[in-house]
RNA sequence: GAGCCGCUAACUCAAUGGUAGAGUAUCUGCCUUUUAAGCAGAAAGCUACAGGUUCGAAUCCUGUGCGGCUCACCA
């Protein structure tokens, strides 16, 4: 830590001055009748003359001191209200003690009956008051609030304190998360969880995060999504399950990636991608619906509808749209790469097509995908756990839905052959061989299990953070997640 | 990983080579219905850090750290 300022200093002597009272700066227990919201609705039904006595509580987050009058506003998780405190109610001595010796940033309980200022606020006329927590450091200015973002993240606890429309996205991400389980779980879908240290990751395109557990003397993964443990779930006889939980993937940050993000992963056995494509426009206009009462939203100055029908594109068609490029009119990587070369694009020489084609969905399209669009139909390379088309086995059915120009989710007909499965692995251990990092490892237990039997099933994911970027118009990741990954400071 | 921008009092910001300032918060007075309360006064800084240029550096140069944006990377 480092040495203590002057504020600081000053607020130390003030607790200690309390203590030399007799009285605990940090006591155990509080006395509490109403939330600072349940005391301005107990006295609108009341009427303005009954004597309505209540204790609340709160930071003390504004105070104006008017020689032998008081008036300040204190901020509990319901919001605000205005407390009044009289030397002529108080007596001298107590009355001192409260201006002298507490400080914004306080938590205090008044106890007192309410009543309507001149102006009209509803506000606490304080009979009696006690000290519930010092507060040591100052709150930042009240004016223009905390400003200052490396602050804000390294600090959040700071930034909910002074930054109330903060606050209120972090309610409203709660609020989507809810939404979210209550759509599946009252469409028969199961709530489950599955390890996050996992001996073999897999499931996405990314770089693990490893690590080492002591006892067993063995390295272990941290999980880059959760699919398949929910297919081996599948296998086992439950028809739909789900988890929301947290991947982990060591790649880049940026205003759309964290190391760590929160995903949705469901999987619906019995149903194919098109059904998934239904479900999907119903679950995010019903979410936006339940948090926001609207599916017309607008994000970073985009007006955006939800409700259904979204569009629906192949993935060839958006980028020929886009580009001009027809990737089918290209067989080979060399060719596909020359034409995005023309195009003016830049790409990895050494690219296998399916790796081509990906990186110009990336880069020429996704942006420009603001309404809700399902991209279909992918290349089997990229794909290694979707099953081929029947009339057309260099691609998948699989989708990926775009929103505001972020890529939203990603979802699939399951490939459960376990031939065609374990051939796959072994195209991607090839491709990793060639330095592919990404490509997908080989799961010898997962093969297991589709050996097994897994039926048809459809299967979906989709970044909860993003969809929450969407839906409190934030254009940053870390503005949604409370704890946003920052370079640790010396 | 690269480029650009930023880092000044607890907070929000000024000061572009010549004595580091303001508002808020703090402290001291005055003030019993205020609400960005008001009035008067005071205190508060290793200008992110380390070097360099200069008679003189917050300011110019080099390096380091952290952050933001753009790019690269990234289902």
């Amino acid at each position: 830590m480092s040495p203590l300022s002057d504020l600081e200093q000053q607020r130390l002597a003030k607790a200690e001055r309390i203590r030399q009272r007799g009285i605990d700066p940090y006591p155990p227990r509080v006395k509490r009748t109403h939330t600072t919201q349940e005391a301005i609705v107990a006295f609108e039904k009341a009427g303005e003359d009954d004597e309505l006595t209540v204790s609340v509580v709160g930071r003390l987050m504004s105070v104006r001191t008017m020689g032998r009058s008081t008036f300040a506003h204190i901020a509990d998780g319901s919001g605000r209200l205005q407390i009044y405190l009289r030397q002529d109610d108080l007596g001298q001595e107590t009355y001192e003690f409260f201006d002298r010796d507490f400080d914004l940033g306080d938590f205090i309980g008044v106890t007192g009956t309410l009543f309507r200022t001149r102006t009209g606020e509803i506000t606490v006329r304080v009979q009696n008051f006690e000290m519930l927590a010092k507060s040591l450091h100052p709150l930042p200015e009240k004016w223009h609030g905390l400003k200052d973002v490396e602050t804000r993240y390294r600090h959040r606890y700071a930034d909910l304190i002074a930054n109330e429309d903060v606050r209120q996205v972090f309610i409203t991400r709660t609020r989507i998360v809810s939404a979210l389980r209550r759509f599946l779980d009252s469409r028969g879908f199961l709530e489950v969880e599955t390890p996050i240290l996992q001996p073999i990751y897999g499931g996405a395109a990314a770089r693990p995060f490893v690590t080492y557990h002591n006892q067993l003397h063995q390295n272990l993964f941290l999980r880059i999504s959760f699919e398949l443990y929910l297919k081996r779930l599948i296998v086992g006889g439950y028809e739909r399950v789900y988890e929301i939980g947290r991947d982990f993937r060591n790649e880049g940050v940026s205003y759309k990636h964290n190391p760590e993000f929160t995903q949705l992963e469901f999987y619906w056995a019995y149903a194919d991608y098109n059904d998934l494509m239904d479900l999907t426009e119903e679950m995010i206009a019903t979410v936006a619906q339940e948090v926001l009462g609207t599916t017309r939203i607008t994000y970073q100055g985009h007006e955006i509808e939800l409700a259904p029908p979204w569009r629906r594109i192949p993935l060839r068609q958006a980028i020929l749209e886009e580009t001009g490029i027809d990737y089918e009119a290209y067989p080979d990587a060399e060719s596909l790469l020359q034409a995005i070369r023309n195009y003016g694009g830049a790409a990895e020489p050494k690219a296998t097509r399916g790796k081509l084609i990906d990186p110009t969905l990336t880069n020429y399209v996704e942006a420009k995908l603001i309404q809700p669009t399902f991209l279909y139909d992918y290349p089997v390379e990229v794909s290694p756990l979707a099953k081929k088309k029947p009339d057309d086995p260099t691609h998948v059915e699989r989708f990926e839905f775009f929103i505001g120009g972020l890529e939203m989710g990603n979802a699939f007909t399951e490939l459960n052959d376990p031939v065609d499965q374990e051939q796959r692995f072994l195209e991607q251990r090839q491709a990793y061989a060639a330095g592919d990092e990404e490509a997908h490892p080989m799961d010898e237990d997962f093969l297991l299990a589709l050996r097994y039997g897994m039926p048809p099933t459809a299967g979906w994911g989709m970044g909860v953070d993003r969809l929450t970027m969407l839906l409190t118009d934030q254009s940053s990741i870390r503005d949604v997640i409370l704890f946003p990954h920052l370079r640790s400071k010396d």
